[in-house]
DNA sequence: AAGACGGAGGTTTTT
DNA sequence: CCTCCGTCTT
């Protein structure tokens, strides 16, 4: 049925897929076979004789640039090759080329994460003697750090632009934090982005070369780039315009992160040629479904007109559900997934969605009480638990010896009575010796180099030393050499969790295992920053048994028959943080949309009259949304919860 | 100078 | 309830 490029295929849908050159822009509403449009356009590209390797196609998550791989690869037999999420492409792009750029960075560059981040900030602020204003957290001025390089401005101007205090003080950590990040051959997510646009900007010469290389351009969920990634798209589409852009701006959940459904709306200012598909038919959800979303999103003053309609069932009403206390809505969300699965429903078609990851801990108590198999995206990512992170602290030193963060990681986890005091010391000796703290401890003749070292120091040496010897190829033997010099699971041995965290790791080898499988140019190096990339929504398994929880953000692009959103209340959807404006309020209206829409058959809200909120019980008040949805759609219950009158 | 222990403080969403 | 930070003890 899907195995013809061009078979089953809409009007609307066909143009979208036959557009071969010059711009192009599809706005397709929820549902409606946008990932089909885009994998078949790309097939149909290559069956017209387009090289796989000469197409560019950017997604929003690992997990969809997999599925348009494969689904690509079903259709022609052939896969695109740069198919990723902007950052792990430009992560590819910039492992061949930042040493161009000349900031001092090497192609071993280290990929932080958030938590890094803050280290690395909060290092600098203790170096320089420096503090954040009153109230300021390390976390929110690398919030504004952030903001300042997604709109590429020099952080002072940025500063004064927001009216913050003391603009020049907040400048010189933020340039303390570049600089530190430069030592430690270090990117964080957003220099990823900055700094491809920055490398296509000052190289016309690698420019051509992308140009020539990627002849046809692809951007899935164009609504949610922000004017970064929208610069290094212009940067990156070449004379001959062959950019097809996706995307839906009811659906643009991610302003926080600098995204601007502006972008997209104004898509044919930038490219006035280009042609403009709408995809208007939903083939996913019934009517009552498609209808309740409808009527929600009207709501919303600046919004690209669009008219969402289905030929599918009527379907049965939306649930809208009062409990009384949040573990009444657990309780009654279990009952009702027990019911489902007793009429011969597979747990694979139901998925929980929340606003916040803190709502899922009831939940999941439920399910196992209730002997309910349950798979949980988010929450603790995989590569943000302890032990993986004190693994990958190991291996990153190896690839990046400038890493000193890992370098202190691993102190901290080693226990091997080194602290603070000791490691500022050395890091002060290695500088007086003109040499990186981790060559000055690795190196052969450490001992005769500084005869002062006390038996601690020299053991770490040696165990240094060690490390670094272990042969980096082939990349399964490695990983697995370093679990066993790390002495990390005998660490976790007789803790509570040693059983789980002893699997993490191991499953941290299967994945470099399977990593080295699956790309042929695989060394630690790459498998490190793809690993830095992953988040928990591209490990969701389609097929698995089980009932699937994740936050409403993660929820976007995928679907399920049986939809479940929990805690539509005021304060959490609208979240509290989100009411200061009504833009804020806004994007909270669309992010409930995409919720609604991922909802195939039945779709069911739930709210509560009480919830347990830092260990006080806080009376809640049932959203303002739900006060929007279409009555003759919806259909209102009460669980535990007495005290109602109409 | 390191590590254990206790108190305070703080929860949006993610690459 | 859990994490981070500072103080206290060794």
């Amino acid at each position: 049925m899907d195995d013809d490029i061009l078979s089953n295929l809409t009007p609307p849908q066909l143009e979208a897929v036959i557009h071969k050159d010059g711009p192009m822009l599809v706005i397709a509403g929820a549902g409606s076979g946008k990932t089909r449009v885009v994998t078949r356009r790309i097939a149909y590209l290559i069956s017209q004789g387009v090289w796989p390797s000469q197409i560019l196609a950017m997604t929003f998550t690992n997990k969809a640039a997999k599925e348009m791989k494969s689904r690509v690869a079903a259709l022609v037999g052939e896969e695109p090759r740069a198919c990723g999420t902007f950052h792990s492409c430009c992560a590819r792009f910039l492992r061949s080329d930042i040493e161009l750029l000349k900031t001092g960075r090497t192609r071993d560059f280290t990929i932080y994460d958030t938590s890094e981040q803050q280290s690395v900030l909060k290092k600098v602020l203790k170096e320089a003697n420096l503090k954040l204003p009153e109230g300021m957290t390390p976390r929110a001025f690398h919030e504004l750090i952030s903001m300042a390089k997604c709109r590429r401005q020099p952080f002072f101007d940025f500063a004064v632009g927001e009216n913050l205090t003391a603009p020049e003080r907040l400048a010189k950590i933020a340039d303390l934090y570049e600089e530190k990040m430069v030592q430690l051959n270090a990117v964080d997510f957003d220099d990823l982005l900055y700094l491809t646009a920055k490398l296509l900007e000052e190289h016309p010469d690698v420019r051509d070369i992308y140009h020539n290389r990627f002849r046809y351009i692809l951007i899935d969920e164009y609504q949610d780039t922000n004017h970064l990634q929208y610069e290094l798209m212009r940067l990156l589409v070449g004379p001959s315009q062959n950019i097809h852009v996706t995307g839906d701006p009811d659906q643009s959940i991610y302003s926080w992160r600098g995204a601007d459904y502006h972008n997209i709306m104004s898509f044919k200012d930038d490219y006035p040629d280009a042609r403009i598909v709408r995809l208007e038919q939903n083939y996913r959800s019934t009517q009552v479904i498609l209808e309740t979303a409808n009527h929600l999103i009207v709501n919303n003053g600046n919004r690209f007109e669009k008219n969402l309609f289905t030929d599918n069932d009527i379907g049965c009403p939306v649930v809208d559900i009062t409990t009384g206390t949040d573990l009444q809505e657990a309780e009654w969300v279990c009952q009702k997934i027990m019911t489902l699965r007793a009429t011969g429903e597979d747990l694979k078609d139901i998925a929980i969605f929340y606003r916040t990851n803190s709502q899922s801990r009831t939940l999941e108590e439920a399910f196992v009480r209730n002997h309910v198999p349950y798979q949980l995206l988010g929450g603790i990512r995989f590569y943000e638990r302890a032990e993986i992170k004190d693994f990958l602290a190991f291996l990153r030193l190896k690839v990046n010896k400038s890493d000193i963060i890992s370098l202190e990681r691993i102190i901290g986890c080693l226990g091997c009575g080194i602290g603070a005091a000791t490691t500022a010391k050395l890091e002060g000796i290695a500088l007086e010796q003109h040499k990186p703290l981790v060559e000055f401890l690795a190196a052969p003749d450490f001992e005769s180099r500084y005869p002062k070292a006390n038996a601690k120091v020299k053991a770490f040496a040696k165990f240094l030393r060690n490390l670094l010897e272990i042969p980096m190829a082939p990349l399964a033997e490695c990983v697995e050499q370093v679990l066993e010099l790390s002495g990390l699971e005998d660490k976790y041995e007789g803790q509570i969790n040693a059983e789980d965290r002893i699997d993490n790791m191991h499953e941290l080898i299967s994945n470099a295992i399977t990593f080295a499988d699956e790309h042929d140019d695989a060394d630690l190096n790459s498998f490190l920053q793809e690993v830095a990339l992953v988040a928990d929504v591209d490990a969701h398994d389609a097929n698995a048994d089980f009932v699937t929880l994740m936050t409403l953000h993660s929820s976007k692009g995928l679907e399920f028959p049986y939809v479940f959103i929990t805690g539509v209340e005021e304060g959490l959807l609208p979240h509290a943080n989100s009411l200061y404006d009504e833009d804020g309020v806004e994007e909270e209206r669309r992010l409930f949309y995409v919720g609604i829409t991922r909802a195939k058959k039945q779709l069911c809200l739930i709210h509560c009259a009480t919830r347990m909120m830092w260990n006080h019980r806080e009376p809640r008040m049932p959203s303002r949304f739900l006060a929007e949805l279409p009555e003759e759609c919806v259909t209102k219950l009460y669980y535990g919860y007495r005290n109602y009158r109409k």
